[in-house]
DNA sequence: CTGAAAGCGCTAACAA
DNA sequence: TTGTTAGCGCTTTCAG
């Protein structure tokens, strides 16, 4: 048994526009056909068929959401963020987790086209995002997050990666440290790239010689942590402090101090970047930047908002979220528990 | 300039139908012609319309997913897992990211009907699920995962909660403990009652007593289990062991023990439950119940394919996914590294 | 093998 | 205030 606009209209001695008015709330329906509508509406069950109705109005209350393969702890939050702020807006989101993979997110764009959204938020931290903008011109609503943009003009939300980094290793600088060393990211990755930036400009400007013994690579995983700081307890002249770039370096390179015996923060102090919810729990507690991802979804929502409604010709505009330092144990602020 | 079906069906000298049929690879068509079509689609540039095309297939590929409010890792892995499996059957994750709210679920699963997707997947920890299932009886296409069915007949895929635990506790046991703590997760969430179950079971079968003092009730996140474990640190006759209900609560527990200077395992042995990343990198190193999230994700979208190609009624199939010991430090099995 | 035409379920002019 | 009608972009009979 069939169960559309037509059986309501019928059951209701209504025409299916009238049945439309009711369900679109227009103001010029009679309250008493209202009722009568609303009545056999709920009698029958009935809900508006999603498509029928996006292939007229040219909307699918939908975005899309192209993402490469982050961190648990970032995903979620991100996720979370968009999620939320798209509820409001009466929008759900289709969300992608491809790899970084420059085809692949170029084969997400072509699929998420052809009207199956509204807009698009999209990640793109790898440098070699400008290739994929090119092929997404035709579709104005975007906005980036996190992303490497290059001077593009799209809409754009990100976090304050050197900011959080110049204060992070400004605030080693005050305690005294002047041999500070960098776990960075991946080469070719946005957010490591900042940090890493924030970390050169922190020592330069406070007149510490640059070290580059002291920038060692990693690529974001505890393994990675773990491994590099190995490879810094053998040093003859080792740094009093590091700075990893994201906690899950800085978890793998507390695991390797407290193998070799290091005091944290008495020989050496600790410091990432993220703060995951573990970093506070762990012994000791790790200072670290926060990272208000769970906003920055939230923001590119409503900057894609914006260019829904047309009130701008999405010419661009940035916003960058400020980070913040959490000040722990690890960096010698606060003595450590026991 | 519009960019239809119609502009290409125009410029190839054929009728839309036979755009239609090359799209659709339809067998029927000569290659010439064929060739022509293709051609005239790529000069064009054009891409079939996702909605336009749903209307009548009456099918969106679009795949819905709810969910509770879980951990990070739980639900980025989980959204992994599924949208891995999706991409491979060329569908898409419309994702909602619910709070374990009865009412949300209920308003999230109206809205997901109306055609907008052509199946559903549902996570519904809390005991109240029972409710929600009424709502969803016109649509068979659902597959629940991780959640209290409490006999209803639905596909479902869960992890093995119970066993993980008790074969957790019964390792436990075989370090030589008899007197084990608990640290259990809420009341009403199905995932702490099945571990709970299964380390009540363990410490009966193996013939000790249960003590309802060292039945400790956490929320799964790190601070209770942080209090939690002050709590015990005060009791007169303490655990000698603690199972942990998850990784966030031991993590959180192991800070305790460190700030009271109570060794871990030497005084107190400690395990988790979801084998987290940085459970291996916390010292002592976490033993741990790994648990296959992403193929649950995995499984789900396969068992939903199944109902959506009417290979089955969508008559309850159940499938439960082994969880996995995993031995390190924290339970004394391995020495702890320093 | 190809084209004409009839919709899928809904909304939005335009009339009445 | 309500109904009639013409599509939205595509697929799919049914003829040819």
């Amino acid at each position: 048994m069939k169960n559309g606009i037509k059986e309501v209209a019928k059951k209701a001695n209504v025409s299916t526009a009238t049945v439309s008015r009711v369900l679109n709330s227009s103001e010029v329906v009679t309250e008493e056909t209202k009722r009568r509508v609303l009545a056999v509406i709920d009698e029958l069950n009935y809900m508006p068929h999603a498509i029928g109705r996006a292939l007229v109005t040219r909307q699918t209350n939908l975005i899309g959401v192209i993402l490469p393969d982050v961190h648990s702890e970032f995903f979620s939050e991100l996720i979370r963020g968009i999620d939320k702020a798209a509820r409001q807006h009466n929008y759900h989101i289709i969300v992608s987790s491809t790899h970084s993979d420059k085809r692949e997110i170029e084969s997400m764009l072509t699929v998420m086209q052809g009207g199956r959204v509204d807009g698009l938020i999209i990640m793109s931290p790898h440098i070699d995002t400008e290739e994929v903008i090119k092929h997404l011109s035709p579709l104005s609503r975007v906005v980036f997050v996190n992303s490497y943009l290059n001077g593009a003009s799209f809409d754009s939300v990100t976090i304050d990666n050197y900011g959080g980094a110049y204060q992070m290793v400004e605030h080693l600088i005050e305690h005294g440290h002047k041999r500070i060393a960098i776990l960075k990211g991946e080469e070719r990755n946005y957010d490591a790239q900042e940090r890493f930036r924030g970390y050169l400009d922190a020592v330069k400007d406070n007149g510490l010689d640059r070290i580059k013994n002291f920038e060692l690579l990693g690529d974001f995983t505890e393994e990675s942590g773990y491994d590099a700081m190995i490879g810094v307890l053998r040093m003859k002249s080792k740094p009093t402090a590091i700075f990893c770039s994201n906690d899950s370096m800085a978890l793998g390179a507390l695991r390797a101090m407290h193998e070799k015996d290091i005091i944290v923060p008495g020989e050496i102090a600790l410091a990432g970047f993220d703060d995951v919810p573990s970093a506070r729990y762990v012994l000791p507690s790790l200072t670290s930047v926060h990272v208000p991802i769970f906003e920055m979804g939230k923001e590119a929502v409503e900057h894609l908002f914006v260019s829904l409604e047309g009130k701008n010709g999405g010419e661009g505009k940035k916003m960058m979220l400020p980070t913040l330092v959490i000040k722990r144990e690890s960096c010698g602020c606060t003595p450590v528990a026991t």
